[in-house]
DNA sequence: ACCATATACCTAGCCATGCTATGTATATGG
DNA sequence: CCATATACATAGCATGGCTAGGTATATGGT
């Protein structure tokens, strides 16, 4: 079970970066950590930093340090891009279908013609 | 997108067979391609057969070759074993906390304390 | 001065699994 | 006799979550 735990978050846990980002406009990582474990979803650093970068990488998300005003380390921002809200609406889409088809192998429905 | 729609069915795919064989009571791999792109999961042979193999190597599902009274290839049905009902149990547990998630990252509720 | 703690980011390497491509076997129809 | 449909199987690739470890800055305690 903890490995299938591991695996059905695939994919999963990106679409929830980008609705929480989007949501708040821009984040840095360690705030991310501590909003999704706020949301039941409570990731290692070596789980979201990698996804962070290559969702940079990609293009969903921009980057930008800051370092002023700061006591402590620097943080690094996040913020959506247009590529990155695109992806997020495809995703959407896409995992909904999948929970829909989920809902109806729990409880089938008859086909409307 | 195409990668993602890949690593996203990761751990789901295993979810929604053990759904599907539950409802049927037993079923073979070729029925199980059709009834799952029927569902709108259209998996190929080379994804769903080693994914049947390892459930059963895990023991969530039993297998029987049934041979008689058949034209054509025979037939590996599959059922799902305690283990497995098991198995769906917490998957089915724990998919929908996902979604839950998932839901409140697309529209906060304000806690209910 | 020193160390522990909190904050904050990063990386190498492991491993599970969906997918591509290919192979095998049995029956039917042209 | 070959194409097609049915039916199962496997080798090898690519991806990404996780473990375990590392770096850096500031604060508070002794």
């Amino acid at each position: 079970m903890d490995n299938w735990k591991t695996q059905v978050k695939r994919g999963y846990l990106e679409l929830c970066l980008l609705l929480l980002i989007q949501r708040h406009g821009r984040l840095y990582g360690f705030d991310l950590l501590e909003k999704l474990k706020a949301q039941g979803l409570p990731l290692k650093e070596g789980t979201l930093y990698p996804l962070l970068s290559r969702m940079a990488e990609e293009g969903s998300l921009s980057t930008v340090w800051e370092t002023e005003n700061l006591a402590g380390h620097p943080r690094k921002f996040y913020s959506l891009t247009k590529a990155g809200q695109a992806s997020l609406s495809e995703m959407t889409v896409e995992f909904e279908r999948m929970v829909r088809a989920y809902q109806d192998l729990q409880s089938p429905k008859k086909k409307g013609k």
